[in-house]
DNA sequence: CTAAAACCTGACGCTAGCGTCAGAGGCAAG
DNA sequence: CTTGCCTCTGACGCTAGCGTCAGGTTTTAG
């Protein structure tokens, strides 16, 4: 039988969140000025974070890579932070999804272009 | 049997190749300036395109939206203006191509993470 | 105790693909 | 000839996600 005794999570600084995530201190600080990423302060005014910021931290990165500014981000955080969702978010996020499958095609029609030129340089040097 | 009379290809100016492609003036004006898209001078200084400028600037706009900078269109373009290519450019045009596809899964990636917050927060509202 | 490493708050810099404004000339129509 | 649209050359502005330096405090290793 295992007991849950509230465990207190050991907190991370910036450092290992960022050596964590593979990102610099510098754009886990710009995250939090954006508000993504909210982190208590040890009595000196270091940031600490919980664990899983850096799995979080790491979504920022594949959002942003996705074409999502972080104000977007921003605004659909309460998707997954809690449950909750409202009409206009779910919406939000179906919009996105929207734009992300759209500059797939976009990225698909530019290989396959690719693709044909470097068929015919290659038959064809 | 067809003749070829050597058809004076009919001049358009910059507004029309700007429309024909869905750009802005100043964007044609840029790839000017970047090398991308050289264009005759009428006497009193306006630019004059061959028809086929439309397209490439289309294309221009593909290898941008696939991550590719005016820099490295510049150099890639021997590649399909004329058929020379040396294996340098073969080299490059295969590592964008990588750098596009890998591109492609990470959108792929953030598409399939967005579908599952999508797909939770729809049937727990 | 001390030196190194990590952290803090500003604040300016950078890139890339244009947008935009200023001021001046070109071109077909009426 | 003039009205109105198109084009020209600079040249500064903008956005977004950080990089980077400055100058100072804090934490950690020995």
């Amino acid at each position: 039988m295992t007991v849950t005794v509230a465990a207190a999570e050991r907190l991370i600084r910036i450092g290992e969140v960022a050596r964590g995530a593979g990102v610099s201190v510098r754009a886990v600080r710009y995250y939090e000025q954006q508000g993504l990423l909210i982190a208590e302060r040890s009595p000196s005014g270091q940031r600490l974070y919980r664990q899983d910021a850096i799995p979080l931290v790491r979504f920022f990165q594949q959002m942003f890579a996705a074409g999502l500014t972080s104000r977007r981000i921003a605004e659909l955080l309460p998707c997954w932070d809690s449950g909750h969702t409202d009409a206009e978010q779910r919406a939000m996020l179906r919009a996105e999804r929207e734009r992300i499958q759209a500059k797939i095609d976009d990225l698909q029609a530019a290989l396959d272009h690719l693709d044909e030129v470097i068929a015919v340089t290659d038959t064809h040097p």
